[in-house]
DNA sequence: GTCTATAAGATGATAGAC
DNA sequence: GTCTATCATCTTATAGAC
């Protein structure tokens, strides 16, 4: 059993990734985690803080994912791929999440700072980590050179943050799918 | 100058793409448009009637452009696609919007049916039309027909909403001209 | 740490005057 | 049609007891 700052964050978060951050607040956490809502303050002062701790722990959460799949991986370019696809897969057993920061980024100009600063950073790191994987790739000949490895990256990246947004929204995850397979194809050919 | 129901409508529809269906107010639309938020209830007695009705609005209005670009491009493939492509390029001007759609779609679960029911139909429109555009590219060897016409649409959807919410978040908007630089390439080498 | 109690403000919505 | 006035409810947040 986490303590209760994690399971709040762990609400938090579900919460965040189900319903966005303006829809939710300190009661709806209350309710999950089963404390009073000025309880959650003692934890997370304003509701700023709690955006930003979210955020940051699920930033670094998915950080580690991708170091630790680097690590086993090597150069794998198309084992590096799967896992990273993965990550995204990950939701269809839960289909009214999505990607905490996918989330987040629909309603990016009300965010707090912090929070912004942290959702710029999330997708900074994946851009980073995919571009190199793509530039390993490029390296083998497993992927096509003649795209910059930066601009491939950020392709891949929006293109599977779309695919859950319309797939929640049209009930069709199997659009992840697909996105994946036709972005697989993409970089072997391009 | 249009009338104040249009007014209203214009102002939701900018409030929604730039902040999200659940963080705007009818005290948000009554500063923008010049009316008292009591006003706003005459002609939209509820916010979900007001969701409704914008999105119902804004679905037709992309619709019309679609089919009008359909009429005159008639088969010429990469002028359909050029057109299309037009509709996201159009938010470079204004950076805090998005497709009205791709910031409901992020905060899918949390809305009123009707507007659900019109997200979901907004996607179909744009599936379905991008899908028949593919499908001739396809007859006349514009594009390759390894893949099924549908996913290739549906891919196509999902990056470029995608790009446009990624896009807004890291302040580049540079993303979407890059993903349907990828895009074109990927349709015409797949 | 968690609670009760409470504050100050915003929200969606309605009634009724003009 | 648009207004003022008002309502019940919810929001984030704080003070202080245990």
């Amino acid at each position: 059993m986490p303590n209760t700052q994690d399971q709040i964050l762990d609400s938090a978060e579900r919460l965040i990734q189900s319903q966005g951050y303006s829809a939710i607040s300190y009661q709806d956490i209350s309710n999950q985690v089963g404390i009073r809502k000025a309880s959650i303050h003692y934890y997370f002062p304003s509701k700023e803080d709690l955006a930003a701790a979210v955020v940051k722990r699920y930033r670094l959460k998915l950080k580690e994912i991708m170091d630790a799949s680097m690590k086993t991986r090597k150069s794998d370019t198309w084992g590096l791929l799967d896992d990273y696809f993965a990550i995204y897969l990950s939701f269809e057993s839960e289909p009214e999440r999505i990607c905490l920061c996918g989330a987040l980024a629909g309603e990016y100009p009300v965010l707090p700072k912090k929070a912004q600063t942290e959702v710029d950073g999330f997708f900074y790191d994946h851009q980073v980590w995919i571009r190199h994987v793509i530039e390993m790739g490029q390296e083998n000949e497993m992927i096509a050179d003649d795209q910059k490895a930066d601009y491939l990256a950020g392709w891949v990246l929006s293109t599977l943050q779309g695919a859950l947004i319309v797939g929640r929204a049209t009930e069709s995850f199997d659009r992840v799918h697909e996105a994946q397979d036709m972005l697989r194809r993409a970089l072997k050919r391009l």
